[in-house]
DNA sequence: AGCGTACTGTTCCTAATCGGAATATCGGAG
DNA sequence: CTCCGATATTCCGATTAGGAACAGTACGCT
């Protein structure tokens, strides 16, 4: 899956000729695709990266910049055809939640309603931050037709945030 | 944090002094810890137990069944102990979404409108199959006391699952 | 010029998680 | 008594997570 994520980072690029390092690959995926998926680790970005390549998926060109050379990856023809396959395959799987403050209420008898109130207030908080992070993102994305559907992910981020806060608010107002 | 997950299920079931089978602790999150965490792997189930065990957080019986032996596992006095000091620890992260629709959502413009709709529909009908699952789970927990929490996390739950069915109801408007 | 330091870029290591297949016993329907 | 589905555990390989370690580069400062 990770794989998939990276090819379509390189697809958003790709206007920009120049490919990307995996340097760089982190960058963005910290940017934007932690809001909707996971940002993977270096080690992971570095081995997809590797596979991708022995598949053809991606090339590489070597930039030697005085005495280190470093690896720009773009995606190729062969990988759009590959990304372009796994879109049109229907069995998407449903999304997956990891929810610790979900999983820390399930104990709420044993946590006591004070420190329940604590930890709602400090996920409104971080919630908050978050949410203004991704409506940076919004903003920046505009309303430019090149971006319209990225615009439309982070909307749905948007949506997702403000549920959020809403579960908050009617868990406090339950206890 | 699986292990705590499994914990929390101990706790919850330690009303039932038999204790519960690594089985049946999938049964349990294939049951209820799905819906806000992820319901942890067969083989991860087991080496949790086995650590716990490990660390005392854990009791085994092992039951004699006539020709083989199953182990069932119970909270020891240590593991609420761990359990609630993990509680009280306010470093909860944030919540993980791994969102496969926006993920393909970023690329609508390969996909194409049709396509975009297609998945959209798709995800629709399958939400709307978990929120009657978890509709069920909800009413199946009425408004005892003792599951308080349990159903509040419930009611978060479904407020996300329509948070969701916003999103798409949005995103097909926009396109 | 030399120094410090933050940034860029890659590799490496370990642990955790995922996803089921394989195995084996049990319990009840017919 | 036989078959089949449920119970129970183990095992395997692959993917993912999370950073530390290492090395070069860019840039301001003195």
């Amino acid at each position: 899956m990770t794989s998939y994520a990276l090819l379509s980072l390189l697809v958003i690029d790709s206007e920009n000729q120049d490919g990307l390092t995996g340097y760089e690959l982190k960058q963005r995926a910290d940017f934007t695709l932690r809001f909707y998926w996971v940002s993977p680790a270096m080690s992971q970005i570095y081995t997809e990266l590797e596979r991708l390549t022995s598949h053809a998926c991606v090339s590489v060109d070597e930039d030697v910049d005085g005495r280190r050379t470093t690896r720009r990856f773009r995606i190729t023809p062969a990988g759009r055809e590959a990304l372009d396959t796994w879109l049109r395959d229907p069995t998407d799987d449903f999304p997956v939640l990891k929810h610790p403050v979900a999983l820390r209420l399930m104990l709420g008898a044993m946590m006591g309603t004070d420190a329940v109130r604590d930890m709602l207030d400090r996920y409104e908080q971080a919630l908050s931050e978050r949410r203004q992070e991704l409506e940076a993102v919004r903003a920046m994305l505009g309303d430019r037709e090149s971006v319209a559907y990225a615009a439309r992910v982070a909307e749905w981020g948007l949506t997702f945030f403000d549920a959020e806060a809403t579960a908050i608010d009617r868990t406090r107002d339950s206890l």
